[in-house]
DNA sequence: ACCCAGGGGCAAG
DNA sequence: CTTGCCCATGGG
């Protein structure tokens, strides 16, 4: 095994927490380590202390994908010192956040609405399989693209267990194939109209466009806000306050968290999943 | 601005 | 086995 494997420094990073903590929705635990598609690559990834062993090849890959090249220790540094911030720093320390394909990640936040991780894990395997290109001759398959979905009907879509999101993610899917919206023009704006683009997509609303933005195309100040960090924000930082609406979380939350809020938030948020035994 | 439908997995009964 | 719960978005 190890021959075929590469070694990339990897200081200050958690594999199997920055693949766990809900960014990712497609990499299954093999062995010792992990196996996912980056893309239309297959890749084996396992960690041994401050080194990561990946698929001979996928170096590169690899370290881009897994953004080894975010500077965590300076990210930290602008973190806001309270206690919600320090305990989610502590319990997620080398969590980072991926850069995903543009696509796949918007596609994977549609069908994630309303839906707990084990559902949106068989959804993207069910959509991956069904319809994306298979890697090589193995078990992992490429999400499939805007153009494979596009050609499809709503009801084979929604034979995938996707209820009503098949319709957003086929309107999503022949918005971008028909050119109506552009990914690669995303890229280029600013994050304010990049989000408000984003929106234009079927399904997806300001909190699934903050996910694309923030796991896709690398704008780290974007701040989701699903019910588990809205709850976060309620109770420890907004205790007093009976009625804060959802405006007034969201521009506290921008200025709060600053330029690496993303980061803040989703390690806020992993570590209010898994720290309490249910809800609240 | 408020209200609620909606799909399927899962926890609770 | 059956019932109730979960919740982002979009349309009323």
């Amino acid at each position: 095994m190890s021959a075929r494997l590469a070694e990339v420094a990897a200081p200050d990073f958690d594999l199997a927490l920055t693949l766990s903590c809900g960014q990712l929705f497609h990499w299954q635990r093999q062995g010792t380590g992990w196996v996912g598609a980056i893309g239309d690559k297959a890749c084996y990834a396992e960690q041994r202390g401050d080194a990561l062993f990946v698929t001979r090849g996928m170096e590169e890959i690899a370290r881009r994908y897994f953004a080894l090249d975010h500077p965590l220790a300076e990210i930290y540094a602008t973190f806001p010192r309270d206690p919600a911030m320090d305990a989610a720093l502590a319990a997620c320390r080398g969590m980072r956040i991926v850069r995903q394909p543009h696509w796949e990640c918007i596609a994977s936040f549609i069908t994630s609405a309303q839906k707990a991780v084990p559902h949106i894990t068989q959804i993207s395997h069910t959509l991956r399989t069904r319809f994306g290109k298979r890697i090589g001759d193995g078990p992992l398959f490429a999400y499939p693209t805007p153009d494979a979905l596009a050609a499809l009907e709503e009801d084979d879509l929604r034979a995938c267990a996707l209820g009503y999101r098949a319709k957003n993610l086929l309107r999503a899917a022949r918005q971008i194939a028909s050119g109506e919206v552009s990914l690669t023009a995303i890229t280029k704006l600013d994050d304010d109209s990049a989000h408000r683009e984003l929106m234009r997509l079927g399904g997806v609303g300001p909190k699934v466009a903050n996910c694309a933005l923030l796991f896709a195309f690398e704008r780290l100040a974007a701040f989701p806000i699903d019910v588990w960090i809205e709850r976060v924000l309620r109770q420890i930082y907004f205790a007093k306050k009976r009625r804060v609406t959802a405006a007034r979380l969201r521009d506290y939350a921008a200025k709060y968290f600053g330029a690496y809020g993303g980061y803040a938030q989703q390690y806020l948020f992993h570590h209010a999943r898994t720290s309490r035994p249910q809800k609240s």
